[in-house]
DNA sequence: GTTCTAGAAC
DNA sequence: GTTCTAGAAC
């Protein structure tokens, strides 16, 4: 083996420098760990500990990440000796890695009554952590315990359980000459759901931790476990309710298992990306066979997978030991279709995000031919989370289906699957049946079944490529097709088709089921949807225009009305509107550009004739956002309205993205400058010069989203911890955000990430 | 819109 | 015990 002073001759060049990031609770021996190694390793070693780093007293961050700096630039080893709990606090050591630098995490992850014991019998200690407290600190600490993953950079994670764990990293790091090199990979996960997975699931409103993966799917809420019920009653009310031969929702055990495999692999990757998730047609209740159903899904995808621009296919099933699920990952693996383009996924098609962090816009439901709900499969799964909005949308576009054909349905904003799921639109898909129980049978004539079954997907891949292109011309696109914006959803209501329902026993079941499982905020415009869809949409507007504003709303109506008489408020006036700072600013700078036309209360308001109004305003904002740019080139403003604004008089924010405000309070303060809740004012203009009416998102669901920062779209689960991740993300801004001059920013930074 | 505060969550 | 949220009042 190669001394020191070999290698800073020879083999200097080769020696890649490895950052240790030691990942564990006060007690965990985390500087034990350390200093084992250095004693006996033949590789140099610095071991950086930010509690002794500040000459004594405990030191910050950034001297540890000066002192790691330093000391790669000797071609030093480095040990991270920090808790390092949470990923935020081991980011900044991660970007260390690069091309010369390897980037491993050891977990001591050993049980919390062992870390506390050593913390209080602990006497002097660096780290200064005695006595009683110790226990709550680390306690606390552990709550925020987020075990880091391969994705975060490093290139090799050890996790450490037990003592005999610690001894075996400690023995593989010691080995560790200097010109060697470790295996890639995680090591040592055996619960790979301990703490974190309950901590990340609970905040992103999963289910409960899966070590009992049988309870997870049982645990989780409203509408599956009703399914549940439902089936397990066959008794049922009508004659939809048969039992599920398919077994969509009874096979609960595993899955537990395998939502948390799909959170932690779908999560990030999957996010904004156009993503369609269908089950296999046919092979279920419709019993085509699984060998020829799998040849023709991977013969279709790859067919279509060049078509969907940068969008992606997802064959979805709810179980794991899946037969169709084995066949086609086998079978597109071996036609070598981009894994990043078409992927399997184990979990329930109606909370793929909610239970399985995979973000899809579009789903597919393997219809029956009367696009009713209820029956069994995937079909009733679909109609059931969906919730009656589907039904009364999906009548709008076509009343039966013939096997072969798919029609896409855009989700209207009141279904729990487009609030919760964040899906825009359902395919429905009639596949070929060769079960003898059910309509149209093809009586095993394969040929014609493997026909249609080929049409069934080539109809719905191209309802897909579809919304794709319509999302791709106008990232709006598809609001308009959303069944509260759309006009000509009346004209397409008009025949009453909700007459034709034959049971409508069901559909009341359905629908005071989910009354009752829909908060009281929700309650007034679903029982308007009850009612008549017509109706509803005229009882809003008009709800809309004749909003009442409470005296506290008036003040940037006043001001509007007669600016002369604040004029220590506002900064400019001008004959068309008015600039002030928000009182109660939500970022570094935040000002408000006021229309003051009398009449124009909020953006419900504005109409083409307003068109000149909003650009001027848009100018103006424009013009402020600049000025400020030039005294601080490092902001990035967003202009844009809110769709349902608190105060009274149209007005259009102006604000800087770094949300660095100690106004920014709540959850509803961060969506509504972070949501569609937040409209564009380019898009504004181009939505009232097009169609003379702007998109409202006013659904409430928007303001009570879950926390995700407006950069990387990672969630958060309070707002102190969202501030100080937003405070240190420094990720590109989301691609919708950087097209069209949403964003504007330092003339010398377009182009390069900020 | 904010402030206040009960009580949930940690 | 402290932190954080969410609902009511303004």
């Amino acid at each position: 083996m190669n001394t020191d002073s070999e290698e800073t001759s020879e083999g200097e060049g080769q020696r890649k420098a490895l950052v240790v990031i030691l990942v564990g609770a006060p007690g965990s021996g985390k500087s034990t760990f350390c200093e084992n190694v250095m004693r006996s390793s033949s590789r140099p070693w610095v071991r950086i500990c930010q509690d002794s780093i500040g000459n004594g007293k405990t030191g910050t961050k950034s001297q540890c990440l000066t002192s790691a700096v330093s000391a790669l630039k000797d071609r030093k080893s480095v040990f991270i000796d920090r808790c390092n709990l949470d990923r935020e606090q081991r980011a900044d050591f991660v970007k260390l890695g690069g091309p010369q630098v390897d980037m491993h995490a050891v977990v001591l992850d050993l049980p919390a009554k062992l870390c506390i014991s050593r913390s209080v019998k602990r006497t002097g200690h660096e780290g200064n952590l005695q006595g009683g407290k110790a226990a709550a600190v680390v306690n606390r600490m552990l709550q925020k315990k987020e075990l880091p993953k391969l994705s975060e950079g490093f290139s090799r994670i050890t996790f450490c359980q037990n003592d005999s764990d610690v001894e075996a990293a400690l023995n593989t790091y010691s080995a560790l000459g200097p010109l060697d090199t470790l295996p890639s990979g995680c090591f040592g996960q055996k619960n790979p759901d301990s703490k974190v997975q309950l901590g990340i699931m609970k905040f992103l409103k999963k289910v409960e931790a899966p070590t009992n993966a049988g309870a997870v799917v049982n645990s989780s809420q409203d509408s599956t476990s009703t399914q549940i019920t439902r089936e397990k009653e066959p008794c049922g009310k009508g004659p939809e309710n048969v039992s599920s031969s398919s077994g969509y929702v009874g096979k609960e055990t595993k899955e537990g298992e395998d939502l948390a495999v799909g959170l932690v692999s779908g999560t990030v990757s999957l996010n904004d990306v156009p993503t369609l998730a269908f089950p296999s047609i046919s092979t279920s209740d419709f019993q085509f066979n699984h060998d020829r159903a799998s040849d023709i899904i991977v013969e279709k995808v790859e067919e279509f997978v060049n078509k969907i621009g940068n969008g992606r296919l997802v064959l979805v099933d709810l179980s794991n030991g899946s037969k169709i699920l084995s066949l086609v990952r086998a079978k597109a693996a071996h036609k070598k279709i981009d894994s990043n383009k078409f992927l399997t996924f184990v979990g329930d098609i109606t909370r793929l995000y909610s239970e399985g962090g995979l973000r899809c816009n579009v789903i597919a439901n393997a219809a029956n031919w009367r696009l009713k709900p209820g029956g069994g499969g995937v079909n009733a799964a679909i109609f059931s989370a969906a919730g009656p909005a589907l039904e009364v949308a999906t009548k709008e576009r076509a009343g039966s289906l013939l096997p072969g054909n798919a029609v896409v349905v855009p989700l209207p904003a009141t279904s729990p699957l487009f609030s919760r799921e964040g899906i825009t639109h359902v395919i429905h898909v009639l596949g070929p049946n060769m079960n003898p129980q059910r309509p149209n049978c093809l009586n095993s004539d394969y040929n014609k079944g493997c026909k249609v079954l080929r049409e069934a997907y080539s109809s719905l891949f191209e309802g897909f490529v579809s919304i794709v292109k319509t999302q791709e011309n106008s990232p709006k696109g598809s609001i308009k097709n959303l069944g509260l914006e759309s006009s000509e959803s009346q004209d397409h209501f008009g025949g009453g088709p909700r007459n034709h329902f034959p049971n409508s026993g069901q559909k009341i079941k359905r629908e005071s089921f989910y009354e009752s499982e829909r908060n009281k905020k929700c309650k007034g415009f679903q029982d308007e949807l009850g009612a008549d869809v017509t109706n509803s949409r005229v009882g809003k507007e008009t709800l809309n225009n004749n909003k009442a504003w409470g005296a506290w709303a008036q003040a940037l109506y006043h001001i509007a009305m007669d600016p002369e008489r604040y004029k220590n408020d506002v900064i400019e006036i001008s004959d068309d509107v008015v600039v002030l700072n928000d009182l109660y600013p939500k970022a570094q700078r935040h000002l408000l550009v006021l229309a003051r036309p009398e009449g124009l209360d909020h953006l419900a308001d504005v109409r083409k004739e307003h068109l000149q109004l909003i650009k001027t305003m848009h100018a103006m904002g424009l013009k402020w956002a600049e000025k400020f740019l030039c005294e601080d080139a490092s902001l990035v403003f967003r202009l844009g309205y809110h769709s349902d604004p608190s105060m009274r008089q149209l007005h259009l924010h102006v604000i800087s993205q770094d949300f660095n405000s100690k106004h920014l309070k709540n959850k509803k303060h961060w969506n509504s400058f972070t949501t569609a809740f937040f409209r564009d004012s380019v898009d504004v203009i181009e939505e009232i010069s097009n169609n003379g009416k702007a998109t409202l998102k006013d659904d409430d669901s928007l303001l009570s989203m879950e926390l995700r920062c407006h950069r990387c779209r990672s969630a958060h689960p309070n707002i102190p911890r969202l501030k100080s991740h937003i405070s240190n993300c420094q990720a590109p801004f989301p691609a919708t955000l950087l097209q069209n001059d949403r964003l504007v920013l330092a003339s010398s930074k377009a182009g390069i990430n900020p």
